[in-house]
DNA sequence: TTGCAAACCTATTAGTAAATAAGTAGTTTC
DNA sequence: GAAACTACTTATTTACTAATAGGTTTGCAA
């Protein structure tokens, strides 16, 4: 399937997000690299917020995507399927979208946060869902809620891999494989 | 006390990069508002990575003064004060200063990355000392090595303060309260 | 064949960025 | 009291940025 002009600017422009920062990339860094002239770009996306923007949908997309492929997996292989993803966002060198956002939370304006809040209490749900799950089938074992097992598995996962860019990969380790232990013993 | 400029264009340096991002700030978002030309701050600090490297020792002074003053409290009482002290970071609006520092990595140069890398290190271990001496007195429970346990409480206070600019304040407070809940249980 | 829209390009603009050179006023040092 | 240092200012440079106006090409549809 040939990717159009306008699908490689949304994963370049992820990329660059998730690599240097919103504020840290340019319009030409997607241009160039495309070989197209940065008009082009500003003809898919006229400004910068509008791609942003539709880098959020992408990511509910990929995610719904995501869901369905897992979804008649049994929780923990579920959790593992997720983990996994994150540790390949590490080995590549990105960080999670969510945590990319957060951090230039400032610089995005409602759009942007909107499409961004609805990814992230997507990927919250869909986390409560398998922690509840999960405990009902007796495979999950959490003393917390599903909502708060849910946050303290993602919030773990995504800043590993901001924190491993500092420390080295081997806590990016350490971190997925307590996660699983944790909840699985 | 009479604080320098110099004090003063680090705090305001710091401000703007936890709230914003280190690229989302200029010389002149700082220079304005102490009522200087912004030359001046180049006069401080010749370049922005000097700038950079400057919080980033701060930081390192301020963590000392933080070990030295909780010193003396139970292992307990001090993971409860590092994690108000995240809570007022979440309050006024900044994320923490490893993650600032994280996503914005590939802006930084090696020089800022050593004493990120040597202010993130103390911090881990200052956790797994903590965590190691709030189980040799039976205060903590964890199953985990003490290395794995901080990490596992630094990367979800820290990305909570980043999760909650997206979810809002509830699931900070989830986040911080599950922790203290369950290491003390 | 014409009409028209999609997907570009050329060229430019207005603004902001970090950084520097050169000068100045006030203070300290020898 | 001269020299030197600190902490600035004025003024400028170079570079990059997002964004836009207007023109060109291509392919399809009426």
């Amino acid at each position: 399937m040939a990717t159009s002009t306008r699908e490689t600017i949304i994963q370049l422009g992820d990329d660059l997000l998730r690599k240097d920062g919103f504020n840290a990339f340019s319009y030409a860094d997607i241009s160039k690299p495309l070989g197209v002239k940065n008009a082009a770009v500003h003809y898919h996306f006229p400004s910068k917020q509008d791609l942003a923007e539709t880098i959020a949908i992408w990511h509910v997309d990929v995610f719904d995507r995501f869901v369905q492929k897992t979804a008649t997996k049994p929780p923990l292989d579920r959790l593992r399927t997720f983990l996994n993803f994150y540790h390949s966002i590490h080995l590549s060198g990105k960080v999670c979208i969510i945590g990319a956002f957060a951090t230039d939370w400032n610089s995005l304006n409602p759009n942007v946060h909107e499409k961004v809040k609805a990814f992230t209490e997507s990927v919250v749900n869909w986390l409560s869902v398998l922690v509840q799950e999960g405990r009902d089938m007796g495979h999950i074992h959490t003393k917390h809620n599903p909502r708060t097992t849910a946050l303290r598995i993602l919030t773990s996962i995504f800043a590993a891999t901001q924190l491993a860019r500092i420390t080295g990969d081997d806590d990016f380790s350490l971190v997925k494989n307590s996660l699983l232990d944790e909840l699985s013993s």
